[in-house]
DNA sequence: TATTGTTATACTCTATAACTATA
DNA sequence: TATAGTTATAGAGTATAACAATA
């Protein structure tokens, strides 16, 4: 994308533009381990719940069927990710992260670390209290998901 | 994009988060008047710098020159910019929005009022200057110039 | 020879639709 | 007949390269 429009100066466009920002550098970081940020929240998702199927992840990512096939695809070929046959309903898949996903998913765990610590670099420890305090009253009254990043979809 | 990573109840994973919601929200209202938000970029830039050209907004934008050529396109049909040759080298173009193009961007600025009080709804005035305050110090720091969003490139 | 802009082409991301296997 | 997943195909967005006009 180029340019996004927004009122220069406002909290608005304030928060589009570190928004990129972060979402940029985080993948930059994440770039290093070979993985894109997608792939990271997949990686996630089948940790916090291993053994979900394609089809859950659909919903949740609200992305279609055929797209969650093409994301994991790579992810079994370069070991992180297994799916197993479940073997109450043969339809569907078990995902699964392979110790080598878990490995991967701890360094990622590092580099997220180091993002928030760049990222907060120039605020003290009562700013930056305050800051996530304003920034969440935000998120709630807008009705966002804690912890579900929405993409960027029209 | 799909769901990204970042650590969730962080600062970064805020950002990332509102930033997204932030810019998905601003491009549905201009949607409502048939414009993307890499086009009101440009709206924007070409009025705050009428006559500028084509190669200029590609550098300013990071992005090819034809990008450019693609972006400017469609708004010129759409009778919001001219293209006028320049007299005194007749290689560049000079962009000028129309009348048309003027009476839209001041209807962008009304979309974008209405973006910014919506998004800080849930904060009394204290703390949207407190909101603004820190989160210009975090753009700061980060080396980000005000008022340039940069976009979402790998 | 260098520069502004356009066109042709290709690559990536994503959705839709048709399909296979299972229920 | 309905559901989980795959494959084939098409459309957007963006970059690279070759090109035309002008300097």
């Amino acid at each position: 994308m180029t340019a996004s429009g927004k009122h220069p100066g406002g909290i608005a466009f304030l928060l589009a533009q570190l928004g990129a920002h972060a979402a940029n550098r985080f993948a930059e970081r994440t770039a290093d381990l070979g993985l894109a940020p997608s792939e990271v929240g997949l990686l996630r998702m089948i940790a916090t719940q291993p053994g979900r199927s394609q089809r859950s992840l659909a919903e949740e990512l609200g992305v279609v069927a055929s797209r969650v096939t093409a994301l994991v695809d790579p992810l079994e070929r370069s070991g992180l990710v297994e799916r197993r046959r479940s073997t109450n309903d043969r339809r569907n898949y078990e995902l699964h992260l392979t110790d080598r996903g878990m490995q991967v998913l701890g360094r990622v765990r590092e580099v997220a670390m180091a993002h928030e610590a760049e990222l907060c670099e120039g605020l003290d420890e009562r700013q930056r209290d305050e800051l996530a305090t304003l920034l969440r009253a935000v998120a709630e009254h807008q009705g966002l998901t804690p912890g579900v990043h929405p993409g960027y979809r029209a």
